[in-house]
RNA sequence: CCGGCAAACCGUUCUAUCGCUGCUUUGUAAAAAGGAGAGGAAAGUCCGGGCAACAUAGAGUAACAUACUUCCUAACGGGAAGAAGGUCGAAAGGCUUUAGUAGUAGAACAGAAAAGAACCGCCUCCGGGUAAGGGUGAAAAGGUGAGGUAAGAGCUCACCAGCACUGAUGGUGACAUUGGUGGCUGUGUACCUUAUGUGUUGCAAGAUCAAGUACACCGGCGUAUGUAGGCUGACUCGGCUGAUGUUCGGGGGGUGGAUUGCUCGAAACAUUUGGUGACAAGUGUUCUAGAUAAAUGAUAGAAAUUCUUUUCGGAGAAUACAGAACCCGGCUUACAGGUUUGCCUUUUUU
RNA sequence: GGCCCCAUAGUUCAAGGGAUAGAACAAGUGUUUCCUAAACACUAGAUACAGGUUCGAGUCCUGUUGGGGCUA
């Protein structure tokens, strides 16, 4: 129960660190979504805080934002358990942001199964670029779908 | 009946599960329970106010806005009821214009000429007199007829149009109807004139606070004719302020954050009275979003409406415009579809 | 959120309300050359959209659309 909640202490409302995710952070795509990422501490129960935008270039009518906001945000919420405790496993408090990227508005059940791809690959993220130094051959680049 | 015109209003609903943001209650706390949670345009930011700061925000000029009348209003460039003209419509009705004209400027092309009348022409007693004719233009010096003349002309007269002055009647008034007198009278634009109004900046205004950092802050003394300079939206006057210091004393300033400003208000609903109406007054009841990288949602099921299709069982698709950010009053723009009330009758039927 | 500005050829800029909207660069065609470049000649191409004022709007007014700036 406690489990879908979303409260204001999970998500990322600091506009310093949000100026330095854009700066610092690392990112991927996992269409249709841009991760923006950064290991942070957060000061939190939660190990993990996002923050969900959609470009005004891409909608210019704030309905259909806030309608796609609110999609990937619920997606969001039934779906951080995973994230959570592997981040709880590695021990790690982390920073992103989801991106919309397309044009065109996709539904809840369209965006789902992508959004925990992204969700679960992550984790791998932050593994891959902690030992950076020494392998940087294994990094493939898959922007597949 | 169909079709049309105007005004007002509505603008998807219900259930379950999981959430989000305030508020109230319980609880040491974690949390739990209750109840509330986008609009008619929340939009554009085009007007007008409230509220707040600017050291007392002053006078004149400039600049800008408005401009038929009477009213409404906190105020308005908004609204109501009217007036005169234009225009669209068969009608109901819609749209639109309207302060003043003394002076100055310009009016492309065409045209003789774009404004104290010159040229061609007409007439001539060769001194000159004329504005009938010139057909172009968006606009051409009142119009028609008669008299008159050398030729002509409001030069004279009748009727008509318009202007100025002045009466009468109706109306609060714009104005309408009607009478008299006068000289006979050019179009629209800008500057200009008159009247009224406007201080500037906007809640990221402004106020408060714990922690950490710097000396930009205040008062005394000293210096000068209160000087250089700065501020007072533009200019002038007027006003305010005012550096220079190895000085003395005080303790305060505000980047980001938090709290506040913040939602009880020219409030909403019902009703009565006054008014043609906008609206005003009285009485009663109610409290009705307050977020801050942005809450007001997602999923599932059912219903309603519309469209498409149909084997008339059903199936499929769609559900407008659009999201509060200090708050009100308007205007403008967007809007699937529906409801109610009043009005009109070209055509058809009775 | 608040305040403000701009929109003219493919690009950079002009144009006192007045005829067919001008210039440079770029593009295309031709001349010249053995070929290219350069040079010369010619051609095509535009007022963001919709209303209004006016005899007549690129210009004046209003509303949409798009783009940009300032403000902690």
């Amino acid at each position: 129960m406690n489990r879908f909640t979303f409260k204001k202490a999970e998500r990322l409302t600091h506009k310093i660190l949000i100026g330095k995710l854009f700066s610092e952070g690392k990112g991927f795509i996992c269409y249709p979504f841009r991760v923006v990422w950064k290991e942070a501490k957060l000061n939190s129960e939660f190990p993990a805080q996002v923050a969900i935008t959609v470009s005004k270039r891409s909608f210019k009518k704030a309905v259909t934002r806030n309608l796609l906001k609110r999609r990937i945000r619920e997606i969001y919420r039934l779906n951080k358990g995973e994230l959570y405790r592997e981040l709880e496993s590695i021990n790690i408090n982390i920073a992103f942001m989801l991106v919309y990227l397309p044009k065109t508005i996709l539904t809840t059940s369209e965006m789902e199964d992508k959004l925990i791809k992204a969700l679960k690959r992550l984790p791998k993220e932050y593994e891959k670029h902690s030992q950076l130094s020494e392998k940087s051959d294994s990094v493939h680049h898959d922007t597949s779908d």
